[in-house]
DNA sequence: CTCGTCTAGTCTGTACCATAAAT
DNA sequence: CATTTATGGTACAGACTAGACGA
């Protein structure tokens, strides 16, 4: 048990011992057992110690040919670090530990298996909201009226939601009873089958598998289809107008659908081989309208005289003065600068400004722009535009959908698909996410000479605009795209592409789950060894272990190697030395932009010799900015990964655990409560997802705003609470000996001081809504051609106002609250309390609700991440309406999984 | 490196809801 | 007083396109 000697030299005066070894891994046991409370069994990794592989191999000096300046630094770096961490490796009594790993290996099974059951550890525990919202469910206090209406419509719908999965059931009830039964350890509460789910992916071979998720749909076919016309009219209920053009095509082709329905997922056939398709037909792609010039009136201003400007300088000029809201852009340096010399390079190609007498007059200074002209010209456009009646907006999108109905199918080996962007994107500013050096660039108007059309070698070639060409034609059946060109800003490849709910991205969509499911069977293997190679010999071996660890636990991206003219954004294998902090005994500060710049903070406790590790991999001369994976590519670490699996790559945990996560905290859900309940159990749920996969959104400019405003409503219903109690001492003043002097206290935080405010505001509130009405009333009568009210009127009206600030003043003084309303009782008055304190606590869970989810972004991992099976089996497991959990654009692009699994179904 | 595909947050318009006003 | 209609505000869907990954 000696063998945190390996690493000693780092932690100095520790030198080996089995002491501090003993304390680490007690230290970490007790740390999961809190950690995974549902399972609470402990890590395995860490309780077997395993030993590092024999052939201890000198790690070879980075031989990285690809000697670009940044590469060349690293490298030679590397080779001190390297010297110094072989060498504190070297000497190790080898052959002895050696036997160790290998005893440690043998009591296999329970433990081990364990392993696939825990993808997550380290996670925070969860929420009291969550818990809060569960309990009050329980209870059956009544929700406030507005909860109350939407129960009782979701429960109206979801009972006939219900009698229609019912005929459904019972046309394939009768054949797939039998497999339920046998499969009956699906209602063993988890907590008791902990272990099966290991069983399941180990012992069991294809066979079984697919038996769960193909076999019954070959049975379920023919009645399934059946009753899905049933079902579905319902939805397309839209009240008014007659449906536009667009709408009737969608419905026929749905009806078409319906006919001859084609199943890909049934289809062997389908989704080997790199053939995408047989026959392709299209009309190619949408051109963004084109620049219409300014008004003569509406000019940039600069230096103080409007200057005329060529159309496409113009044009660059309005890019830049339609946002001068956009605070975000417009104050940021690189974007101001970027933008600049963008717009002067075109004034230098078509001439720079013209004055009123036609003088030249050159544009050299961007302090000296002053684009609010155009910006107050777009602003009265777009004013315009939300002032048209809504008839005329509707028939002017009418128009639009009618011009663009060509392009917005394809067909696909004679079927009829969704195009997804078959828009060209049109000029702009390049914005991009975060500290982008090529913020503010001229994103330039794409022309058809630049644009690839892919296509059938049958089909009618799409026209290009007239006088124009496009650059190519191809008949690449291995490519899934339509058209393609390259944009100007990043060089980056444009693709049009199907739509998502196409059958070729169903069918992508359906292989990722199922690449994720297959990396169940493979999983155990995969932690136990990188928990055996966290304590390799080989620098590279132990740091790519390493990173699995993070990968594996954290949800972490792969982290590509990013160039310079791109934000400085990392994932795993590009972390560097100052995006981890290590805090002993054994804890992770992780803190870096990722993806689009998103920020990710976690503080998380990680195995004791991944702190180690990562120890080893900070150590000096490392420092700011240098790699903590400087032995490891991301596509060294993916060949590595495919070798335990054909097509595993890193993301395919990303995957994997939010399904895996998912499929545990449905399984465990109780199924009582209403199906707003559910919902919202379904949408904890969601949101554990999300937060482990770190899926965020800004918090909304009204956010603070309006908890705050819930927070009066809470204290503002809190103060009447008050108020009714004390009216009960006003009708029985002996009441106060009864329930207590407690009872009456007015809460704590509700002093005199905000007595007055609430007060005071809530007149202010009352004056103002007559003033309005008073104000609306004469306007009204004024349009009659009748007389208007005079101002003795409103005094009238304002009289109640009066009333009740009089009524506060007595109360404040006196301390007493006369009853109120007619014939008050203590019985009545106790039913208001109640009646108050529900309003409250219903309060309370939307506002901690609301707060809990602020920054956190649900649809990403619904769309990308979670098996939508999984979903599909909660919503017939529930009999929640599929509707509750998938929009409509949802609901297409997940068809084949609503259509393909049973309650049963299992990731 | 190039190309192709998947992932992801933000923006915009609209559906939806509570509430008030009108009938 | 119950029901319908208007209003104002919020949440959400869908469009958009940047960004990451991987073959």
């Amino acid at each position: 048990m000696s063998s945190s000697d390996d690493d000693t030299p780092l932690v100095k005066g520790k030198t080996n011992g089995v002491k501090s070894d003993d304390r680490v891994s007690k230290q970490v046991d007790r740390a999961m057992d809190k950690q995974t409370p549902s399972n609470g069994h402990v890590e395995p990794g860490l309780s077997i110690r395993m030993g590092p592989v024999d052939d201890m191999e000198v790690d070879a000096p980075t031989t990285n040919g690809n000697a670009n300046g940044k590469r060349k630094a690293r490298s030679s770096l590397t080779n001190t670090y390297k010297e110094a961490s072989s060498s504190e490796e070297d000497d190790k009594p080898l052959s002895k530990r050696r036997r160790t790993s290998q005893k440690a290996k043998q009591p296999k099974g329970e433990s081990e298996s364990d392993l696939s059951d825990v993808p997550l550890r380290a996670r925070k525990p969860p929420k009291a909201t969550a818990a809060q919202i569960g309990e009050d469910s329980d209870s059956d206090i009544p929700l406030t009226t507005k909860l109350v209406k939407e129960k009782e419509a979701i429960e109206k719908a979801a009972t006939k939601e219900a009698k229609n999965i019912k005929n459904k059931e019972k046309a394939s009830a009768s054949k797939r009873k039998p497999k339920v039964e046998s499969e009956s350890d699906d209602d063993i509460p988890l907590a008791k089958k902990k272990k099966q789910p290991v069983q399941k992916t180990n012992g069991v071979k294809k066979a079984k598998v697919e038996s769960d998720s193909d076999a019954p749909l070959a049975k379920k076919k023919a009645p399934l289809k059946k009753t899905k016309a049933k079902a579905e009219p319902a939805t397309p209920a839209k009240k008014g107008k007659g449906k536009s053009k667009l709408e009737e095509t969608e419905q026929d082709q749905e009806a078409e659908d319906e006919e001859e329905e084609y199943r890909w997922w049934e289809d062997p056939a389908k989704g080997d081989g790199t053939k995408k398709w047989e026959t392709l037909e299209h009309n190619g792609v949408v051109f963004p309208p084109e620049y219409e010039p300014l008004p003569k009136h509406v000019k940039l201003i600069y230096d103080g005289v409007p200057v005329t400007l060529h159309k496409d300088a113009e044009e660059v000029a309005t890019f830049y003065g339609s946002m001068l809201n956009s605070t975000h852009n417009v104050e940021n340096a690189t974007f101001n600068k970027n933008f600049f010399e963008d717009f002067t390079a075109i004034l230098d190609k078509t001439g720079h400004g013209k004055d009123k007498a036609g003088n030249t007059i050159k544009i050299k200074k961007f302090e000296k722009c002053d684009f609010k002209p155009i910006f107050e010209w777009f602003e009265s456009e777009r004013a315009k535009k939300k002032a048209l009646p809504v008839a005329e907006r509707k028939a002017l999108k009418a128009e639009k959908d009618a011009a663009e109905a060509d392009y917005m199918f394809c067909t696909w080996d004679g079927r009829k698909q969704k195009v997804g962007n078959f828009r060209v994107e049109p000029p702009g500013l390049f914005r991009g996410r975060g500290e982008h050096p090529k913020t503010g660039r001229l994103k330039k108007r794409v022309t058809p000479e630049q644009i690839t059309i892919n296509i059938g070698k049958e089909a009618k070639i799409p026209e290009p605009p007239a006088g124009h060409h496009w650059k190519e034609i191809k008949h690449d059946k291995e490519g899934t795209w339509l058209a393609m060109w390259q944009e100007n800003i990043n060089g980056a490849y444009k693709y049009v592409m199907l739509a998502a709910n196409s059958d070729i991205k169903g069918q992508s969509d359906f292989k990722k789950f199922e690449k994720a499911r297959e990396l169940k069977k493979h999983i155990d293997r995969i932690r136990k060894d990188y928990q055996r190679d966290l304590r390799s010999e080989k620098m590279a071996d132990r740091q790519r272990a390493t990173a699995i660890y993070l990968i594996d636990q954290f949800a972490l991206r792969a982290g590509n190697e990013k160039g310079e003219d791109e934000a400085e954004t990392v994932g795993c294998c590009s972390l560097k030395f100052q995006h981890v902090t290590l805090k002993p005994p054994n804890f992770v500060i992780f803190d870096f932009l990722g993806k689009d710049s998103i920020r990710f903070y976690n503080e998380v406790q990680v195995d004791p010799q991944v702190f180690k590790n990562m120890k080893i991999f900070k150590k000096a001369p490392k420092t700011t900015n240098d790699d903590i994976f400087d032995r490891l590519t991301t596509s060294a670490l993916n060949k590595y990964l495919t070798g335990y699996m054909p097509g595993l790559t890193a993301k395919v945990f990303r995957t994997y655990n939010a399904s895996w996560t998912m499929a545990r905290l449905l399984k465990d859900m109780k199924s009582t409560g209403s199906v707003i309940e559910k919902v919202k159990d379904y949408n904890d749920a969601n949101r554990e997802v999300a937060i482990l996969c770190n899926h965020k959104r800004t918090v909304a400019a009204s956010h603070a705003g309006s908890i705050e405003k819930m927070q009066d409503k809470i204290n503002g219903l809190r103060y009447q609470v008050w108020r009714v109690k004390q009216m009960m001492i006003d009708i029985d003043p002996k009441i106060k000996k009864k329930k207590g002097a407690e009872y009456f206290e007015r809460p704590k935080d509700l002093d005199d001081e905000w007595l007055q405010q609430h007060q005071e505001a809530t007149l202010e509130e009352m004056r103002e809504k007559i003033q309005k009405k008073f104000e609306k009333d004469n306007e009204k009568l004024k349009a009659e051609g009748e007389k208007e009210m005079k101002a003795k009127e409103l005094e009238e009206r304002l009289e109640v106002v009066k009333e009740l600030a009089q009524k506060y003043k007595k109360e404040n003084k006196s301390g007493k609250i006369e009853a109120e309303g007619k014939n008050p009782s203590i019985e009545k008055l106790e039913a208001n309390v109640d009646k108050l304190l529900q309003q409250i606590e219903t309060k309370k869970v939307q506002m901690e609700d609301k707060e809990g989810n602020k920054e956190v972004a649900l649809g990403t991992s619904k769309i990308n991440y979670i098996d939508p099976r999984l979903t599909v089996v909660f919503s017939k497991k529930f009999n929640v309406p599929i509707e509750r959990f998938f929009s409509k654009t949802l609901r297409e692009k997940f068809d084949w999984a609503i259509k393909s699994v049973d309650e049963d179904w299992d990731f």
